[in-house]
DNA sequence: TGACAATGGCATGACCTTAGACCTTTAACA
DNA sequence: TGTTAAAGGTCTAAGGTCATGCCATTGTCA
C-alpha cells in the first residue's frame, strides 16, 4: 500500500478531498473591500445612504480599524463612496447602479463553472428560506418590509434600479428568516449572481413574468404558506436559471 | 436629518445592518486547526488515513505550508495525527471517536444561539441538497458511494463509530449533488451540529427510526426522485432537531 | 547499491494586520 | 457662543502570515 492508496481510493478519504475549502478569502483588506462593494452594487445600502462608523463597522466585520479604513480608502479611489469628517460625518455611498454595456460582462465567461455552481446552490438555499420564513410568525415590520421591497421592485423604472430592488427583495425575504446563516448563504448567492442577472436581456415579457412569481412568494410567506412560498421560489429560480444557463451558452 | 437617521430607520438599510458579516474567523493558523480537526472528527478523514501532503494541503486551503505546519503541529500536539517523515510518509489520523461524557458537553450552552440557527440552516440546505442529488445522473461510483455510506452507518456498532458514520453519510450525499457550494454548506453545518448531535441519548428506537429514513433518503436519491428524496430528508431534519431542540431546553 | 523522487523540517525577509492611543474636524446642544 | 460629542485621520510597536528556497529523511527503482 503506497502513498497515494493511502490517500486516495477510499469512501472516507473521497470526502476529505471535498471537505477542504480555503480557509478564508486572500487578505482581511480584500475581503473587506470585496464585501462592502458588493453590499452597495446588490444595493443593501443604497445611493446617499451612511455607511455605519468606521469603528462599529471594523467591529461588526471583525478587522481592525486600519484594515477597514483602507478598504474605504479603495471604495472612495473607486468613486463609489465619499467620505466627510467632523461630527455628523462620515462615509456615504455615491454610487449609482448602471447597466453594463450589452455582452460586456468581463469575466463572466471565466466564471463560468463557478456561475453554474451558483444557479444549482441558489435552487437550494432560496427555497429553503422561503419555506423558513412562512413558517414564522413575522411582526408587521417585517411584513411591511417585504412588501416595501416587492413595492420597490414594481415602481423601478430602469433596468439598473429595477436589478437592485430584486436583489434587496431577495435579501429581505432571507432576513426574515431571522437565521443568520440563512441570511449569509443567500447574500452570498446574490453576489455571486449579481452581474450575471444584470446581464439579462430585459424583455417587457420577463419582468412581468418575474413580478407575478416575486408577488406570489411574498403572499405566500405573509400568508404562512410554507409549502406554496417555497413552490413559488422553485418556479422562480427555475426560470432565471434557464435564462442565465442559455446565457452562458 | 441627523447621522442616526442617515444611516438608520430606511428598509435598506435594515439590509445593509444584516448582510455584513466577519470578515473571516480570526487567524488563519485557527481556521485551519479547526477545519482539519472538524474533517477528522467528523470522519471525512478516518483512523488511519493520510492527510495529503503538507504542500498541497496548504494549496487547497488557500494558506501557505508555513502556517499550515503550524496547524498540523497543534493537531499533533493534541494527539489527533501522527507524521512520520520520508518518502511514503506523510501525516496520518490517529484520532478514534469517543463517546463524550452524558451531559458533559462544555460550551454548548454558550453556543445555543449558534446552535439553533444551524438546525434552521440545515432544515434549507440539506433537503435541498437531497432534491439536487436526486436529479442528478449519479455515476455507478456514486451510488456506490451512498450504499457503503449507509451500510457503514448500519453496520456500526458503538454510538461513536454511528456518530461518525452519520456525518459521513450526510457529506456522501452533499457530494453527489457535485455542487462546492453545497458541499461547503452541508459541511458548516454538520461542523456546527457534530458536538450536539453527540450528546443525542442513543436510544434503540431512536438509531432504528433514524435508519429507516437514512435508508429512505438514499433510495430515492438513486431512483431519482427529487421530490421524494426532499421530503424524506426534510423528515429527518425535523425528527432530529426536535430531539436536539429538547437537549438544549 | 546508488540515484532519484516524494515527503516533512527549517530559515529569511517582506508584507499585512492588530490594538490602542491620540489628533483634527465639525455639527449639535446647552 | 462656547462646550461637547461624534465622527474621520494618523502613528507606532508587536506579532502574524506569506513566498521562497534549501535541507534532511527515506522508500522506490534502475
Amino acid at each position: 500500500m503506497n502513498a497515494v492508496n493511502k490517500a486516495r481510493g477510499t469512501a472516507s478519504d473521497r470526502l476529505g478531498n471535498v471537505v477542504l475549502r480555503p480557509v478564508r478569502g486572500h487578505h482581511a483588506f480584500e475581503g473587506c473591500v470585496e464585501q462592502l462593494a458588493t453590499a452597495i452594487r446588490l444595493g443593501a445600502f443604497s445611493y446617499g445612504a451612511a455607511l455605519p462608523p468606521e469603528r462599529e463597522l471594523a467591529e461588526r466585520m471583525g478587522v481592525s480599524r486600519a484594515t477597514l479604513r483602507e478598504a474605504i480608502a479603495g471604495l472612495r479611489t473607486a468613486g463609489m463612496v465619499r467620505t466627510t469628517r467632523g461630527r455628523g460625518g462620515g462615509t456615504v455611498v455615491s454610487y449609482r447602479p448602471a447597466i453594463p454595456a450589452l455582452g460586456g460582462s468581463p469575466g463572466i465567461a471565466d466564471r463560468r463553472e463557478q456561475l453554474l455552481d451558483s444557479l444549482v446552490y441558489r435552487r437550494v438555499v432560496e427555497p429553503g428560506a422561503c419555506y423558513v420564513a412562512a413558517g414564522r410568525k413575522l411582526s408587521a415590520t417585517e411584513k411591511m418590509l417585504l412588501t416595501t421591497s416587492l413595492a420597490e421592485v414594481d415602481a423601478a423604472e430602469d433596468p439598473a434600479t429595477h436589478r437592485q430592488a430584486d436583489s434587496r427583495l431577495h435579501l429581505a425575504i432571507a432576513s426574515v428568516t431571522a437565521s443568520p446563516m440563512t441570511i449569509e448563504a443567500v447574500t452570498e448567492v446574490q453576489a455571486c449572481l449579481h452581474d450575471m442577472l444584470q446581464a439579462i436581456p430585459v424583455l417587457e415579457v420577463n419582468i412581468d413574468h418575474s413580478s407575478r412569481q416575486h408577488r406570489a412568494i411574498v403572499e405566500a410567506i405573509i400568508a404562512g404558506d410554507a409549502t406554496k412560498a417555497r413552490r413559488a421560489m422553485e418556479q422562480h429560480c427555475d426560470d432565471t436559471a434557464a435564462l442565465l444557463r442559455g446565457l452562458l451558452g
